[in-house]
DNA sequence: CATACTTTGTTCGGTGAACGATCAAAATGC
DNA sequence: GCATTTTGATCGTTCACCGAACAAAGTATG
């Protein structure tokens, strides 16, 4: 409660009480606690205007630590992050998903305490919680993939128990693009409380923030759109299907397509490539894809009315040209209720967006109310 | 709180402690005031289990009314309830939108009274809030509605205040699809947290109720779903574009289509009746229409994911042939994950969801914390 | 049929959190 | 140097919630 307006809006006991209507004295006895517990330190005065200059509080970084962890297809991406969000440490490593939970888990559970040494070298930290976004859906209430397409060997692992077992905290677990969503939205667009983040990578997926919540849907599919069905070319998708966005606008279509016309492109960055090399062929392909995407997307805002669309994904390295197309095919088939004040950006946190939103999403966890009453309780003085 | 709760799961007391936690002799203090106040009612003894039989509690239904308004393009539907949010009584009457507030108003203003006086016959009930259902977007914070296609005279017209004035009561107005949304969630569908309703009538729209509250959007233009583009058909649509959703599968559309082939069909009602009468060519253009809108719908449910999609308006009189296109598009390209327990079902409630949904906005907002709040405190013994 | 047991609702002191008022601290401004 | 202003701390009061004991009204059991 009182920790949430601490991050940001209210800096101070006297601006809490106007914030929350409290007493002054009310607010004085429980900041008192929140200091004694660890969760807040009272740092420099501000300037004083006209009176006694109030003290800043602010969240108590050292000696906290949030990991953020972000498994893609071929990737895992471990960042470490104090409890105000700021990132302390990252590394990436390849590695296959398909390998299957106890391996990529296990690289985690290594690379972790490595981390921890390292951040920032003076005071050691202790880790309060995980958070970690996956390229499937999950069952977010248990932490479990379920059915993941490409996750094989994950569908029900218990994540979250990994990790409690191993560090003795608890570990939330989502879909990578809900997690990327949540972090654009927190830290790069918080006036938006409605917000799309696209990701165009390999493939093609949507996360979705409504109402400041990620919102998952009933069974934690919500945002699958990389099987929607596009314009008028039949193109046959793995799904079975033909038509779908994935087929036509994804990274892999593009440099399939690339490929058709004798150039040399295996995956998104070759196209990344060959677009930034100024080759006419690929800058074509990416604003056909992204008319294609601008196209299923100009049905999701009229549908959702979001205040903005991120756009992020290995493609978004070339958004230049990759938006271009998607406002065309907005602007010109949305609701113009829906458009006028619809912003479509290119990520702002780029590729550390996955590991930063899961870190989000756990502290958000470990700073909510029933948290931080459960620890005020407990008497364990952290830290 | 206490209300919320005394509306469904815990009726008795000893119910109500377990449920929240509080200690009995609390819950006993805080019932006694909402009694005192004129909320709850004591009624009949429920059976002992093998102690004393506890006392059933009640919302009071008597002394309060509540109303729900349903303003269509072409008719007015005033309804009457009580805070249990069952109907008293309902008056539709015909009655041009494009007559302008003043107009529309009045007539319910006028309505209203004849309603309380005849509902039930025996107490008298003061009115306690309105809620209004109108046909376009709505800034729900203000009530006013903005740039609605087809209410001209209507756009920022202060609807809650023209009720404030005369009746002394707040009102609540939104989009007529998310309260019959709401209606259709509340009382059909409510193991559904996440719920579509979509309306098939001369247009088409999509109220969304997400997490169990109605999805609005940055403007209150969410559900928009009408100029989606859909299939390969370049039907031209008023908006300006074509191909849209609304200009191939509303029932202005079909009936339009039916006219083509020598039919005598003005609107969506002479489309239900050929359909009822067993045309072939009727039937076979509503499967049609229910085939585009289901593949627009295929969209939305992959990237919504809802556990239930409500058919609802004028069409749904037919729904038999209706959701046979819808379910045979949805099912056939949707995302297996989070069709594997959709629900694809006609209205239950039928051609009064307007007025009920509009009336159950109205009930939620009296009986939220923050009212009851000010009401035990205002000391004003309701009733 | 009387008695023990169970479950519900009420009554009654005790406790603790929030409030309001007062006071001390630390600046600005005349 | 002194009034003013704003912040933060201290202290007694109030009020909501709790827990325990108790009354009420039934069922199980000898």
């Amino acid at each position: 409660m009182l920790a949430l307006i601490s991050s940001g809006v209210a800096v101070t006991r006297a601006e809490i009480a106007r914030h929350t209507g409290l007493a002054r004295s009310t607010v004085s006895h429980r900041v008192d606690a929140l200091i004694a517990h660890g969760f807040v330190d009272e740092d420099t005065e501000a300037p004083s205007t006209g009176g006694r200059p109030p003290r800043r509080l602010s969240l108590r970084t050292h000696g906290h630590a949030i990991a953020g962890v972000d498994i893609g297809a071929s990737h895992c991406r471990v960042g470490l992050l104090d409890v105000k969000g700021t990132l302390l440490a990252v590394r990436e490593d390849p590695l296959t998903i398909a390998d299957g939970p106890e391996a990529v888990l296990g690289h985690v559970e290594r690379t972790l305490p490595r981390l921890l040494k390292v951040a920032d070298g003076t005071a050691p930290r202790t880790l309060r919680a995980i958070g970690v976004g996956v390229p499937g859906p999950v069952e977010f209430s248990t932490g479990r993939p379920v059915d993941p397409p490409i996750m094989p060997g994950w569908h029900h692992y218990p994540v979250p128990e990994f990790f409690g077992e191993r560090f003795g905290v608890r570990a939330l677990v989502d879909n990578d693009v809900n997690v990327m969503a949540l972090a654009e939205q927190r830290r790069a667009f918080s006036d938006a409380l409605h917000l799309l983040y696209l990701k165009v990578g390999t493939g093609i997926g949507c996360g979705i923030v409504a109402d400041g919540h990620i919102h998952r849907g009933a069974q934690g599919s919500a945002g699958d759109i990389g099987h929607i069905r596009v314009g008028e070319r039949d193109e046959p998708c793995h799904c079975g299907n033909s038509g779908c966005l994935e087929a036509v606008a994804a990274g892999a279509a593009m440099a399939a397509r690339l490929r058709d016309v004798g150039l040399e492109a295996i995956g998104s960055l070759d196209v990344v490539r060959l677009v930034r090399e100024g080759n006419r062929e690929a800058v074509r392909t990416v604003r056909e894809a992204g008319r294609a995407i601008g196209e299923v997307l100009s049905g999701l805002v009229n549908f959702f009315n979001p205040e903005t669309v991120v756009v992020g994904g290995a493609l978004s390295a070339v958004h230049d040209q990759l938006l271009a197309g998607v406002r065309e095919a907005v602007y010109g088939r949305s609701n113009p209720l829906a458009t006028n004040v619809l912003r479509i950006e290119p990520s702002r946190i780029g590729e550390n967006a996955g590991a930063i939103g899961a870190g989000i999403l756990a502290i958000e966890h470990a700073l909510s109310p029933a948290q931080v009453d459960r620890a005020l309780a407990t008497d364990a003085t952290a830290v």
